[in-house]
DNA sequence: GCCAACGTTGGC
DNA sequence: GCCAACGTTGGC
């Protein structure tokens, strides 16, 4: 089993909001950035659980958890004009972006900041708190995801 | 294939 | 709102 973050901004998608979905379940959409879509075309699995992290707000941090439920298939926003995440150049049949489901698991029960896994010699190596790193999906080792889990 | 210009992310 | 760090685009 892997182990996995995922970035959303609270203000457009934040844990509550997949808390409150039907099944408490939401596909994963809108993931333009070609590493990205690798991590979510090819290695996540049904089962894979997932830090739900809160980007671009007031105390960025690991904010809860979740599991993957779907696995790749294509991203249908990506073929809507209408829709933000729009590319003329996905096409239904040869798309260029995948996305999975997602299924709440539990809230954390408090936030644990950015600020604070920059702080932890555990985890120098933690992909989110490397230098310059930008990916809305971060891969999260074994070691990783339990040592962060004892800092709740 | 190079690289300058531009766009995006996201912490602060 | 600023800006560092990337990724992408497109002229050549």
């Amino acid at each position: 089993m892997n182990y996995w973050l995922m970035k959303s901004e609270p203000d457009v998608f934040g844990i509550d909001d997949l808390q409150q979905r039907p099944q408490q379940t939401e596909h994963w959409d809108g993931v333009r950035n070609y590493q990205a879509r690798n991590m979510m075309r090819d290695d996540m699995k049904i089962g894979d659980q997932v830090f739900f992290y809160h980007s671009n707000c007031e105390l960025p941090g690991i904010v809860g958890i979740a599991e993957v439920v779907k696995e790749s298939y294509p991203d249908f926003t990506a073929f809507d004009p209408d829709d933000k995440h729009f590319d003329p150049k996905s096409h239904p049949d040869k798309p260029t972006w995948f996305m999975v489901d997602v299924k709440f698991v539990r809230k954390l029960k408090r936030t644990i900041s950015l600020q604070e896994l920059k702080l932890k010699p555990e985890l120098t190596d933690l992909a989110l708190v490397r230098r310059g790193n930008r990916l809305s999906i971060n891969p999260v080792t074994q070691q990783q995801w339990t040592f962060i889990l004892s800092l709740e």
